[in-house]
DNA sequence: GACAGCTTACTGACCGGTAAGTAGAGTCGC
DNA sequence: GCGACTCTACTTACCGGTCAGTAAGCTGTC
């Protein structure tokens, strides 16, 4: 019927997006292909010709995260400890000011119980991925000598990336959550408060 | 046709256990009577007995939090701040060992948007008691000068609440996570590691 | 006989998923 | 240049299962 030419391929992509808006503002078990195909005026079925079964959805919109994130991460590489924390934060940020939303491991491993083994595969691998760059964050800052600490940078990366991806959570109920938690790992990190003044370059 | 009396007004109640274990691994969404009523021996029916709507049940299950977490933390009112944030510690381990639950304040954040609305005003109203008392153990912590932090005790107890509650979600898949954000608290408060090494009463 | 506490039996909506058909663009031999 | 064929990207029309929810009937207790 309509095969668009400048359209093509775009379904799957449009698809993708708007599953990945209600993935994190609703979580995985209440998506349903229904809402996806109603906005995107297409029959049910459509989703279907492109995502099989509603697992192959769900890795597709972690693979893409971690191809996303993976990107990031090495857009990141030649910056200071500092700036990468900044980008960390503006992260979040980006995701709240978005309806709301919150962070897909925040999503994942709450609902991880209940997904499919496949899912939960990716999701380990997704999440494995953001510990390790939070850590090499607090690593990085310590050798740099711009975060003062106690404890293992190890330590100090879970710290604050089980802290944001709470505080992000619950910002949802307590606006001023996500803002003072923000504020407090500064000061436990021995920055001054106005130290992320900077804006960077988040996916 | 079985109206023993020993059970009167007992499945109300069981009704509520089951379906908080299954909200706190999986999810309200995810969550259905069928669950329940399949594991407690009776019919669906029998649930909207008691529970005449989702809702309902989603309701009580949130307001019997509110009434535990209440008495809960009247029992701890004599009790100094490091007993009360060792308490606080034992709260997230005791849910973790249940197979892996999260504690309700993580669910119903990450659900909010999805829930109803007389949920969503009592998840407010529950939230806001968890953060009251996570603020109230930095405020006498410091008075009692047994933790020392930088910023304010607000900041401080707000930190405490997210690190811990996304610490949880994410030891069902970094099973380490949650020791090491506690421990890591503890260096931030200024405290000796095993300053928890007590066990405390938990609801 | 009134009531609590269920049961049986049902409803309509929605869920993920499937089979068969089709429009249109591209490709092929001739 | 043209018809035949193939492929992509859908559509329509279903499927059985599950969802929350309801109405009416039954049973044991007081």
């Amino acid at each position: 019927m309509k095969c668009d030419p400048s359209a093509r391929g775009d379904t799957r992509r449009k698809i993708l997006d708007l599953a990945e808006g209600l993935f994190l503002s609703r979580g995985f078990s209440a998506l349903s292909y229904q809402q996806v195909s109603k906005v995107l005026g297409v029959r049910n079925a459509a989703i279907h010709y492109h995502f099989p079964h509603k697992t192959d959805l769900g890795v597709a919109l972690i693979q893409r995260y971690r191809r996303r994130f993976e990107r990031f991460v090495d857009s990141q590489a030649e910056l200071g400890a500092l700036e990468q924390l900044v980008n960390y934060f503006e992260l979040s940020t980006v995701y709240f000011s978005r309806d709301r939303q919150i962070c897909p491991s925040g999503v994942l491993s709450t609902e991880y119980p209940a997904l499919p083994d496949e899912m939960q595969r990716e999701a380990l691998g997704f999440i494995g991925q953001m510990r390790a760059w939070a850590v090499a964050i607090a690593d990085k800052g310590r050798a740099e000598g711009c975060m003062r600490y106690p404890g293992e940078p190890e330590a100090m990366g879970l710290l604050m990336f089980s802290a944001l991806q709470g505080a992000l959570q619950l910002a949802r109920i307590e606006p001023d959550m996500l803002v003072a938690v923000k504020a407090q790992i500064c000061r436990l990190l021995d920055l001054p408060p106005d130290a992320l003044a900077a804006g960077g370059t988040t996916p």
